[in-house]
DNA sequence: GCCGTTTTCGGCCCGACTGTTTTCAGTCG
């Protein structure tokens, strides 16, 4: 049982005894050992073979006990009591935005259904208005709800979100009396997936930017509409909420939206330790009541007595406590990064010629790059076979002299990793290219033992510099390898391999918990785009928001070094 | 059920909006 297994069994107790009407702080706790799972950079296995369960944050004695039993037998005599309790199918009715744990729990009771589809048809046939507290409204929200739910596909991949938030505050920008608009929540902290989207208006009156907001061209339907609050619904199920506050309490107010609810938690606490409650609207003295107002986030933070936290890093993975004692990690940015080491040309599926690639990334202030074409294995993107790939070398020397020395033009290969482990190209042709990229793209669904000895095999070949994409993962959909991730990095920190964090948006592989992972254990990283046109060399954007969330620095990214210094670890190697 | 530079027991962040209410519960973030 892998850690995605875990805590979506914690998730699922959560939700039954929520919906039992047990004490609400009992299924928080379960909660938060279902997220601390879900983001653990390492086997939970691991942990429970050196008896150090109890590390992993939100898990003690019961629920280490818990999992335990789920790793050794597959099963949990607690969940399946509960399961007879609770049908399990009552966990879906969650997931219908305006229905929580009470109504749940009432409608199962007293109407005796327990499916989704019954669910709707009793809505239809007017049977949940006579409720006790419910009326033909809330009757009217919860089939509204179940359509909605049937709309989403679930979470919103970050590469819909981003580009959807920065045209909503845009808009919003322009709304007179707006002194600023940002986006926030997940987003701002770039999650890799978000559950919607969230935008903070700083502005003196809201009634303007509400009504701006609400008649956004694509809106399908509004949610609510407040004073300081309003949501809506866009016409594929994606929802997005702004929120508007006075200029001078926008600090608090962004640092609130951004969250996450862990990290805000653990802020609170602070600020509760040293005399304030922190909120939205202000720090307040909690002898006395007087408020001190933030007009910015970093007000915010010096007040609490700690440096500001950049958004990425907000998710209470120990940033309180690093900022506490001055030791956060100074983060990498776009700006570092001065090469390219994963790029497509015509040589196999991408649009442009090695001349007009590197003449793109050279306007982009790369100053190397690594053409890395499709080898012969992968026929559905033209793969190179041996003499067209000898015959690239001509294009990139001739690519190289228009160029001069502006740019550093390495010839690679994205070499594929076939069924039995072995790599597409024979050995005297790797030895003679300047960068192997090595990826996984068949086979994915091998078992695990497998699809890892494919892995170990290719970092182990002298040859191989990158491992690509590691896991094979396709946001938001496809599920990658079932690597033994702990294996993959033992292999490459003993070869010296570097492991990728692809920017392709619906990639995002390595991810943020397995690239944090993989710098403590001192593995080099590398942030490539995977270019196949010009306008994929500005994704790169996106990696370094997944590296920024693991804690790296520009020391741990070999994109980030100097030229020299990767020249001479390639050589090296 | 978890957790501790206030606590090993008694807390566990704080507020907006909606609907069904005449003072509040439920949901959400």
């Amino acid at each position: 049982m892998n850690n995605r297994e875990l805590a979506d069994t914690f998730t699922l107790i959560a939700d039954l005894l929520e919906i039992k009407g047990e004490i609400i702080y009992k299924t928080l706790a379960y909660r938060k050992a279902a997220e601390s799972l879900a983001v653990l950079d390492r086997d939970a296995k691991a942990y429970w073979k050196e008896g150090t369960l109890r590390e992993i944050p939100g898990v003690g004695e019961a629920i280490a006990g818990k999992i335990e039993e789920l790793l050794k037998t597959g099963k949990l005599k607690f969940l399946t009591k509960l399961k007879k309790e609770v049908p399990p199918s009552l966990a879906e009715w969650l997931k219908v935005p305006g229905l929580g744990s009470k109504k749940v729990g009432l409608i199962w009771k007293t109407l005796k259904i327990k499916t989704l589809p019954q669910l709707e048809k009793a809505a239809r046939a007017g049977k949940l208005r006579d409720l006790p507290g419910m009326g033909a409204k809330s009757e009217a929200a919860i089939l509204a709800g179940i359509e909605s739910l049937a709309r989403r596909s679930g979470r919103i991949p970050l590469a819909r979100a981003y580009p959807l938030a920065l045209e909503i505050a845009a808009a919003l920008k322009k709304v007179p009396g707006v002194v600023s608009a940002e986006p926030a929540g997940s987003l701002r902290r770039m999650r890799s997936d978000v559950g919607d989207i969230d935008i903070l208006i700083a502005a003196a009156h809201s009634g303007a930017v509400m009504e701006a907001f609400t008649s956004l061209p694509g809106v399908a339907r509004v949610l609510g509409r407040g004073e300081t609050k309003s949501s809506v619904e866009f016409g594929d199920g994606v929802r997005a909420q702004v929120w508007v506050h006075p200029p001078e309490r926008f600090g608090t107010a962004l640092q609130y939206a951004t969250g996450s609810k862990d990290h805000n938690v653990k802020l609170r606490e602070l600020a509760l330790k040293k005399g304030y409650s922190l909120s939205e609207h202000a720090l307040k003295r909690t002898n006395g009541g007087s408020e001190i107002l933030c007009a910015t986030e970093l007000e915010v933070y010096r007040t609490l007595g700690l440096p500001w936290i950049p958004p990425e890093l907000r998710e209470d993975h120990g940033e309180v406590e690093a900022a506490r004692q001055g030791r956060l990690p100074r983060l990498i940015e776009t700006k570092d990064i001065v090469g390219d080491f994963h790029i497509h040309t015509t040589g196999s599926d991408g649009r442009l010629s090695v001349l007009e690639m590197a003449r793109a990334a050279l306007k982009r202030g790369r100053k190397a790059i690594a053409i890395t074409d499709h080898s012969v294995g992968l026929g559905i993107a033209g793969g190179l076979d041996i003499a067209r790939h000898e015959r690239q070398a001509e294009e990139i020397r001739r690519a190289q002299e228009t160029l001069g020395g502006a740019i550093t033009i390495l010839h690679g290969s994205e070499v594929e990793i076939r069924a039995d482990g072995t790599l597409d190209y024979p050995d005297e042709i790797l030895a003679g290219l300047d960068l192997v990229v090595a990826s996984l793209h068949t086979g994915l669904r091998q078992p695990r033992e497998k699809v890892t000895a494919r892995a170990l095999k290719a970092i182990r070949n002298p040859h191989v510099d990158i491992l690509a994409h590691p896991t094979g993962r396709l946001l938001p959909d496809r599920e990658g390898a079932d690597l033994d991730m702990e294996a993959v990095f033992a292999a490459a920190a003993e070869a010296g391999v570097a492991l990728e964090i692809n920017s392709h948006p619906n990639r995002l592989d390595l991810d943020d918990p397995h690239a944090r992972r993989a710098k403590e254990l001192g593995i080099p990283i590398a942030i490539n785009t995977d270019a196949h046109s010009e306008e994929d060399l500005d994704r790169l954007f996106y990696g370094v928001s997944i590296a920024r969330r693991a804690w790296l620095g520009k020391e741990d990214v070999i994109n980030a070094w100097p030229v020299e210094k990767l020249l001479a670890w390639l050589k090296k190697r």
